[in-house]
DNA sequence: TGTTCAACTTGAACGGTGTTCAGTATGCCG
DNA sequence: CGGCATACTGAACACCGTTCAAGTTGAACA
């Protein structure tokens, strides 16, 4: 059977969460395929083309939120749902910043945390950029995580970081950003 | 003459200035000094440890903010004195960043964050995690601009971004967390 | 059934990358 | 002058993303 775009980006996301970017080559992709490195070009431009659609799949991963919730709650909610999809995967925070540095509003949960900044009174012409603080917070708190767990990892004397204390850190930067929100009410 | 680790700190500056992180290789750093690669690394581990010192260097043009302001008018106007150092940097933000995950509290104007925070009222426990927002809004936006910036160099279909437009793009995201910290007092 | 044509894949190459290391030169100190 | 630490070279290792002429498929059509 002839090798698929879907199954190229599939085998790539199992890569990524299995081994993180640093095994994520072209080459390696191919092996894993059973396919010369040059076949995967037939299917996907480049290797940044093929990150993004990697960044897509791992977002559509993230729940929808619930309607009926204050803004400012709901929007807590979605960035830690955000989160808790990313932060399992290792490098996916430097996926994901790669492929919302392409172009933002490409996955629906990030489109949706501007759609609750809305909601929650912030006017048109600053939305974008409230929503592009929440972002890089989640992701900035998932990359700096992540990067311990990877010192860790090499140097066992350093302390693993805790998955717990982790969100704890994260839902204090989140809880001034809401209640920063607070004065567009 | 012999080579000097600050000799050699000093061009890999020079060289990201003028071309990027991608023309920042040990290789075009060694032509650039006028000897083989491998002598480099007599003076450096490796090109992280390389990074963290440019980084370093770019985060020391940081100047000192004065003591007699309200803390949050002082941290706002911090934030926006780092951002003036690394912006003009072609990928200076990637680099801060990596330099910023081996060790948060390595440059002096992050640990300025972090004191401010305190004067804010910000309790111990909390100040790491705070800054870590500040800090990652600073730099998220930073690596955003510059991104826009490479995209519209490579296709100028695309809008150059203009200075003034970030700048107060940024400041939206910076009122955000300033109000959200009037809760600490 | 045989032929044609697009879809797909290969194999090899191009021009890079970070890093290591045995050996060689340089300059200072006793 | 001999010895020795410092500094550097040259060559190699094992990778990387990407391109492309040439080859292989398999399905549709005559």
């Amino acid at each position: 059977m002839a090798l698929s775009r879907e199954q190229v980006i599939g085998t790539a996301v199992d890569l990524l969460r299995r081994y993180g970017l640093g095994d994520l080559s072209m080459r390696r992709l191919a092996r894993e395929l059973g396919v010369a490195p040059g076949a995967l070009y037939w299917h996907v431009a480049n290797k940044q083309e093929l990150l993004v659609e990697v960044a897509d799949a791992l977002l559509s991963e993230v729940p929808e939120v619930s309607a009926d919730r204050p803004p400012a709650e709901a929007l807590a909610a979605l960035a830690l749902a955000i989160r808790e999809a990313v932060a399992p995967v290792p490098d996916g925070a430097d996926v994901v910043a790669l492929a919302y540095a392409v172009e933002p509003g490409a996955a629906r949960p990030l489109r949706e945390v501007t759609r609750l900044l809305a909601a929650a009174g912030v006017p048109m012409g600053e939305r974008d950029h409230v929503a592009a603080l929440v972002v890089h917070h989640i992701l900035g708190s998932v990359a700096a995580q992540q990067d311990r767990a990877l010192a860790a990892a090499v140097d066992p004397e350093l302390p693993a970081p805790d998955a717990v204390g982790e969100t704890k850190a994260f839902e204090i930067g989140m809880g001034v950003i809401v209640r920063g929100l607070a004065a567009y009410r």
